[in-house]
DNA sequence: CGAGTTTGACCTGCGC
DNA sequence: GCGCAGGTCAAACTCG
């Protein structure tokens, strides 16, 4: 039971999806939160109807299951049910819970004897009508009896473990998936706006020929965060085609496509390649992102510069810091990373190692990866950019999660004149409940988000058993694959798509599963979409901001992947690594 | 020999 | 303008 929760460990599931919560689960706050952060997901797997009519069921063998305290879970199920129906049968339900607990006797709420106690009790029926008569055998009888239930109610709440992680894993293959769209269709609604101020240059632009063939190299090196105005500037053809579909592209999907299409739309590419005689050089000067990650260098490229590149500049340093306890030099994130730098930090006697994505010719994700200073246990990973090609399954989770939560950030920095935001504003709105899980940082030269993983309750208790948690990199065997860590981040895609409906948001139809397809990119990913893929960015937001359960979904997923850093797991590129980030001391200053 | 790492040098932004 | 610190480059090096 205790590891039921195929994501969330052990038996106090309440602690572990809010890390920070108080003791006291009473607060109207808490409760409310945990109202919702379990509506979604029980209603989206089919089974919210089943637990209904169990909470509300006359069954005894159901009542004794809410009644049971044994995992903090079906206790917050049991809030749930409750609060879930505050129409006119929520009386019932309460009476129901507060004979239970009567029954059950004081104290019953927090001992796991009490509860089984309270079980049999609650198959009174039973009793009142066995009970009459107190002989020793009837007392056996009863005893045995009360075994055999209590068994049977134990396969019971296994099997609804099992739902629920089954659930869990449902809703979270969905979860990158809405990511990906919520990231995007923040970037539509920024290029909307920006559209129409900006048409005439883009016609302008589309007629310098030249101009594009400077600009045309950057399209990969622009896949910030969140988009600018820039794409469409940067993909006409995009637009065009964005305009057919009635749904525009995103970065990711047009530089994925740009890619697999063998880079038609930046020839460029070729022909410097094609220049260059020595095979190494070639595999740098291709690198768009040496190019284009300097916001330098891009300059040096293409002096016309706009006013949106400092905004693109912004976009694209936005940044996701996850702080996590790991013994692993690097979390294994899916990812394949090759080092190109490290330099030591001020005020840190760790060095900063430098990564950049080599999973793709051109990906302009990078990330750092330090030790705290004060507590070298706590692993320290920055990613900056958005992937611009196909992910494995194993990386979905840590890059979804990133995008989303610097797509979160930069909503809400982007068009303010000083370019940010009240941050702690920001960071409630990405991890509503867990104000000690996500902080974002003002100060820093870049809008960063950082989610501290490293006050959970037992962040060893997070890693899951070596074959979920894995998270694999894509060169290693593909039976290896983590199904988890696909399935994981779509959980709470789901999840959103029901806090959205019960939200009673509009939904949109900007966007539909194939486009979403599209958008992931990974043939993996597409798994069967429900009609959710048309939510809102209104609704998504929404549903993120509102729902607790996204921030615990957001750090159960990294936690995940981190667990997935186990050094027994680790792989040859994290073993190579090793020595980087763990036994550096020849670092320069 | 190719891929990846190391590491000194270089570039850039920022504060003073 | 200068110095500092962060970030990146790229030649040298290592490894399989």
């Amino acid at each position: 039971m205790d590891k039921g929760w195929g994501l969330t460990l052990d038996s106090d599931p309440a602690s572990n999806f809010f890390p920070n919560k108080t003791n006291s689960t009473t607060g109207p706050f808490f409760r409310l939160k945990q109202r919702e952060m379990f509506q979604f997901p029980v209603s989206l797997a089919g089974s919210r109807e089943d637990r209904r009519g169990t909470s509300s069921s006359s069954s005894p063998s159901n009542e004794n299951r809410l009644a049971v305290d044994e995992v903090d879970f079906f206790s917050d199920k049991k809030h749930m049910v409750v609060d879930d129906r505050e129409d006119n049968k929520t009386s019932i339900v309460n009476v129901k819970k507060e004979t239970s607990r009567v029954e059950a006797g004081p104290g019953s709420d927090l001992d796991v004897n009490t509860g089984l106690h309270l079980l049999t009790a609650n198959t009174g029926s039973d009793q009142s009508t066995v009970d009459d008569g107190v002989s020793s055998n009837m007392e056996d009888k009863r005893v045995k009896n009360e075994l055999a239930q209590l068994q049977v109610e134990l396969k019971r709440m296994n099997d609804e473990n099992q739902k629920l992680r089954d659930m869990l894993s449902h809703v979270s293959n969905n979860y990158s998936a809405l990511q990906m769209q919520l990231v995007t269709l923040m970037e539509q609604q920024r290029n909307r706006l920006a559209e129409s101020t900006q048409e005439h240059e883009i016609q302008e632009e589309k007629s310098e020929v030249k101009k594009h063939e400077e600009i045309v190299p950057r399209q990969f090196m622009d896949l910030g965060p969140s988009g600018t105005v820039e794409t469409d500037e940067m993909f006409p053809s995009s637009s065009e085609e964005r305009t057919r579909s009635g749904s525009p592209p995103n970065k990711l999907e047009i530089a994925s496509k740009d890619y697999i299409k063998g880079k038609n739309e930046i020839p460029r590419f070729d022909q410097e390649t094609s220049s260059l005689p020595d095979g190494k050089r070639i595999d740098r000067e291709e690198s768009p992102e040496s190019e284009g990650w300097g916001p330098n260098k891009v300059q040096k490229l293409n002096p016309v510069k706009s006013i949106d590149q400092s905004t693109e500049a912004t976009m694209r340093k936005a940044r996701v810091s996850v702080r996590a306890r790991s013994e692993a030099p690097m979390i294994t994130d899916g990812c394949q990373w090759r080092k190109y730098g490290q330099k030591m930090a001020k005020g840190n006697p760790c060095p900063r190692a430098y990564y950049r994505c080599t999973m793709a010719v051109g990906c302009p994700v990078r990330k750092q990866v330090q030790r705290c200073a004060e507590d070298r246990t706590i692993l320290i990973t920055t990613y900056e950019g958005n992937h611009n090609h196909p992910l494995p399954p194993a990386a979905i989770a840590m890059a979804s999660t990133t995008a989303a939560a610097a797509s979160m950030l930069l909503s809400g920095s982007m068009p303010s004149a000083d370019g940010i935001m009240n941050p702690n504003l920001l960071a409630r709105a990405i991890l509503p409940c867990s104000s000690n899980m996500a902080t974002i940082s003002a100060s820093a030269p870049f809008p960063t988000v950082t989610l501290d993983l490293t006050h959970s309750p037992n962040p060893l208790q997070f890693q899951r058993p070596a074959t979920q948690f894995q998270v694999p990199f894509p060169g290693q065997a593909q039976n290896l694959a983590s199904v988890s860590a696909l399935q994981l981040p779509q959980v709470f895609g789901e999840a959103l798509y029901n806090q959205s409906k019960f939200s009673g948001l509009q939904l949109s139809h900007d966007i539909g599963p194939s486009q979403l397809s599209h958008q992931i990119s990974h043939p993996q990913l597409q798994q069967p979409q429900q009609p959710t893929l048309a939510d809102t960015v209104s609704a998504a937001t929404a549903a993120i901001t509102n729902d607790p359960s996204f921030t615990a979904a957001l750090a159960a997923a990294i936690t995940s992947i981190i667990g997935g850093a186990h050094p027994n797991s680790i792989s040859n590129t994290s073993n190579n690594n090793n020595s980087n980030a763990n036994n550096t001391t020849n670092n320069r200053q």
